[in-house]
DNA sequence: GACGGTACCGTACTAAGTACGAAAGGCGGA
DNA sequence: TCCGCCTTTCGTACTTAGTACGGTACCGTC
């Protein structure tokens, strides 16, 4: 068996795991198979083993790779400027790889690139003054928020601004007319409406949420300059 | 071949995915297949075919199953109080079917019970003046913060309050010591800290969102009152 | 009492993860 | 230079899973 046949630069784990995000962005997680991968970098399935030692590792390095998108936060900047910014382009890469949402309820083990994003979200906080109890509650509800609108973003029916409602049409088909008077309503009303955009609404809990955090913040701002 | 030798009322598809859902609670969904199932209902691979269309149709099924178990918010009420409520079971529920949230990202077909779930938070803060836009941004608000929370509860890597020091440190060995400050922090002071459980923070986000909607119901009054 | 529908099952095909061992080429030491 | 070993790749095959296809027993109806 001739070793390297094929074009390009040889296997490798960072090899294979590009391939296997670029699969899995471009047919979901289930299409993401040792054979497809292999096929995909020129090679036969049992060759990807010599570089990971299961699918399941694969499955934590792509995850790892998805948080290594995530923007890192500056500790002593503007926190909420910074905050901002990474749960912004958090929420960007979940829709991008929007397989991934879907993989972190059952990877248990963390990579690098995660421990990284969580260190810099906490330093960032610890850094604008919250104390240690505060930065635990502060960036739970961040990451709850910004890993939910990704839930529900990767579980819209439809794919961007498309039809929603035919989309709506078609749920409401085989159920008794009436029966979801307000779903009605939000469906004709707003959501079917030009220009609505699910997207749109990231912005307005985030805001909201980090009201609440400055409020925490001001209301506490001496016991936690000690704690600092 | 005989029909109904086994023992129990005869399949049908509610048995089907409450047999379903009991054995993913119990392993896993990936421990939900076809065999195990009909192993579990005392019934070859093929009959349970006869009530269920193929897996999809199991998969759809018992993610509307969690969603029945929702308490349904009262339209009319102390708003806060009934979505306090209706957030708090949908958390429960997500964490005794932990496999549920995964499920999410992939099922694109709401049954009965979800549509029913969303429609009555829905009459719910519209009853309570919102208007319909606001009521799009805090249901979406809301739904984030429970369905996040629960994929990070979902991805801890310990059961309950079992000894959290051990886990971080099978997570931190083999890494640069050093190189997470503020992960070590937060494990050492807060999360290894006895009565610490992260369940406890839930009440915590969700206070700070329903204070926010709150005041953006005082602020605008009027209109949401003409809206309604 | 034959007849058709419903519920269940036997068999088998396809796809996927991966264990096992073989082969091909490079490399260090004698 | 030669030789044996190590790394990488591959061929084969086993196991588990989803499910298509057709068969068979029980039941109610005419």
């Amino acid at each position: 068996m001739s070793r390297r046949i094929t074009d390009g630069p040889p296997l490798s784990r960072e090899r294979v795991l590009g391939a296997a995000v670029e699969l899995a962005d471009a047919g979901g997680i289930a299409s993401l198979t040792i054979r497809s991968l292999a096929d995909k970098l020129g090679v036969k399935p049992m060759s990807v083993y010599h570089h990971v030692a299961n699918k399941d590792e694969i499955l934590d390095g792509i995850v790892d790779r998805v948080f290594a998108e995530i923007e890192v936060p500056a500790a002593g900047g503007d926190w909420r400027a910074e905050l901002r910014r990474r749960c912004g382009s958090a929420r960007l890469a979940l829709r991008r790889h929007s397989w991934a949402i879907g993989l972190l309820e059952s990877r248990t083990t963390p990579g690098p690139a995660t421990l990284r994003a969580h260190d810099a979200a906490l330093g960032c906080l610890r850094g604008a003054g919250f104390t240690v109890p505060q930065t635990a509650h502060a960036l739970t509800v961040l990451d709850s928020y910004v890993y939910g609108f990704a839930v529900q973003e990767a579980s819209l029916p439809f794919d961007e601004q498309q039809s929603a409602g035919d989309v709506a049409e078609d749920i409401m088909e085989g159920f008794d007319p009436g029966a979801y008077p307000h779903l009605v309503e939000m469906a004709v009303e707003h959501i079917t409406r030009p220009g609505y955009s699910f997207g749109d609404q990231f912005g307005f809990g985030l805001e909201l949420i980090l009201d609440g955090l400055a409020a925490l913040l001001g209301s506490g701002a001496d016991r936690a300059r000690r704690d600092q």
